[in-house]
DNA sequence: CTTGGGACCTGGCTGC
DNA sequence: TGCAGCCAGGTCCCAA
């Protein structure tokens, strides 16, 4: 599932084979996932524009192109994007033709992902937090948003208004790391506690960005290869499966229809 | 404003 | 073998 070590490492790879093609046609195969504006002012105003560029926001992909307009993208669960593939690929919702003869397929088999032509990016990205790898997400700037919230601290750690780009699984992975429940109300977790938390964020999306994303599930990248950053998960997952750490088995819980793996001995409620 | 629950969506898996 | 039901989870919407 895309997270923002997913969705980077998308950016990256596609990024070199985009920028400078011009869109030649664009083929919407459903309708849904065109979220703005009409299909058809969407395929008619992209076809002739430029790629100028190409960035990730939390876990959005945004086109800067030759027209006024920005080409989001995102992937939700089960969204990919395939660079000229071999074959026929099932659940194509939608095609990007380019001058070249290049051509990106969006697949998506839960029909969840979107697409949006923007005029202003904002009203698509505008209210996500900072980007959890920049300079301006501190441990204070972490510190001083969970004080006073009663609400888990997975659950903030979710929350894309606060940080963009964390998902369930490098939720869980940071939660083990520094050794947090889950659960813990985000108001009784300590300065030292935040520290390690913010620390352990940076540390699992660096190294999951370096492993090119984890394929668990439906996660491919461009030219069809998988991610690795599944193989070094301690926690996400692996439900009944001993924690490397101390060996206790590793529990699943669920919060806001979420599965949550942890280790009960090393993240304690109290 | 904060928090939590359900909906959306569908393939894959488990268990009866 | 067939099928019901659960699981996966990012985001939106609504209610308390």
């Amino acid at each position: 599932m895309p997270e923002l070590p997913e969705v980077e490492t998308i950016k990256s790879e596609l990024l070199p084979r985009l920028v400078g093609r011009q869109f030649s046609q664009v083929i919407i195969l459903d309708a849904k996932v065109v979220r703005h504006p009409s299909v058809s002012q969407f395929c008619q105003k992209l076809a002739g524009q430029r790629i100028g560029n190409l960035k990730r926001r939390g876990k959005y992909l945004l086109f800067y192109l030759s027209g006024a307009e920005v080409l989001i993208i995102h992937l939700m669960m089960a969204g990919a994007l395939l660079l000229n593939p071999k074959q026929t690929e099932r659940y194509t919702r939608a095609i990007f033709q380019f001058d070249d003869g290049s051509q990106i397929v969006f697949t998506d088999r839960r029909r969840l992902g979107a697409l949006w032509l923007a005029e202003n990016e904002a009203i698509v990205v505008g209210k996500l937090g900072p980007e959890p790898l920049a300079s301006d997400f501190t441990a204070q700037v972490l510190k001083k948003w969970l004080q006073g919230r009663q609400a888990p601290i997975k659950a903030l750690l979710l929350d894309q208004s606060f940080i963009a780009g964390i998902g369930n699984m490098y939720a869980d992975e940071a939660l083990l790391t520094a050794q947090i429940h889950p659960l813990k109300k985000a108001n009784n977790i300590s300065s030292k506690e935040v520290k390690s938390l913010h620390h352990a964020i940076q540390g699992v999306l660096r190294s999951a960005v370096g492993n090119k994303g984890a394929s668990i599930d439906a996660y491919i990248r461009p030219g069809g290869e998988l991610g690795t950053a599944h193989f070094s998960f301690r926690v996400a997952h692996r439900g009944g499966k001993p924690c490397p750490i101390c060996g206790s088995t590793i529990q699943r819980t669920s919060l806001r229809n979420r599965g949550s793996y942890f280790c009960p001995n090393c993240q304690k409620l109290s």
